[in-house]
DNA sequence: CATGGTGTTCGATCCCTGTCGTACAGTTGT
DNA sequence: ACAACTGTACGACAGGGATCGAACACCATG
């Protein structure tokens, strides 16, 4: 088709000042969201995608997962191709937040 | 009885520092306890029994919120005749988890 | 002692969410 | 065209936690 693929190739992206605290913390208080949370505070770039994470849950919970980081504005997501890569929005959400992200991930559970 | 009354009169507390982030995250993430908690960081003192804050829940329920708040080392409690005053540990919480009280109570949900 | 006030404990209920299997869509490469 | 790969969508399920009523324990005060 001429316009756009079917498959959203711009994905909705809140601002984070728009995120409720409550959705923040929720967003937060997930193991397995933390855990990708820290990955990508490794490196600042979008070298990591959905499919690169060892989780240990299955790849539809997973799918779930990220939806949910990025409707807490707390990752960024763009795809390449068939991969959905992935950005952790540190300077926004901490801006929104400011210590939050910080106090919650420099830190093993 | 000569020991100790049947009722705790010494409460147990736990060490901030050994408290889980899953569970600091827990009692954060809940509208309840974080009206709590703001209430609290009004005054450091020993002036709020569990009966004079204004919750949109019922005795039981606060009295599950207290606890909750107590566990995950938030607040220290104090039995005083009939009531049981409250204090925010905002000091030794902090030191376990830098920024993470003050991100969450210095703002408007 | 009797009454009223404060707070906890115990079941029971309800709802939310994390989890998964399956099916599907889009992409890449053969 | 076909197969393999990546990720989402949907329905179903189970576990946990927030909520409440009722009963109880403790304290204070008449």
């Amino acid at each position: 088709m001429s316009v756009e693929s079917a498959r959203a190739r711009t994905l909705s992206h809140v601002d984070p000042a728009e995120v409720p605290l409550q959705a923040a913390l929720d967003a937060l208080a997930d193991p397995v969201r933390r855990s990708i949370l820290r990955d990508l505070a490794v490196h600042d770039d979008w070298t990591r995608a959905c499919g690169t994470f060892d989780l240990p849950v299955k790849k539809a919970t997973a799918s779930h997962h990220f939806a949910v980081l990025r409707a807490a504005g707390l990752i960024e997501q763009r795809d390449e191709g068939a991969r959905r890569l992935n950005r952790l929005r540190r300077e926004e959400f901490t801006n929104a937040f400011p210590g939050l992200l910080a106090a919650t991930i420099d830190r093993a559970d």
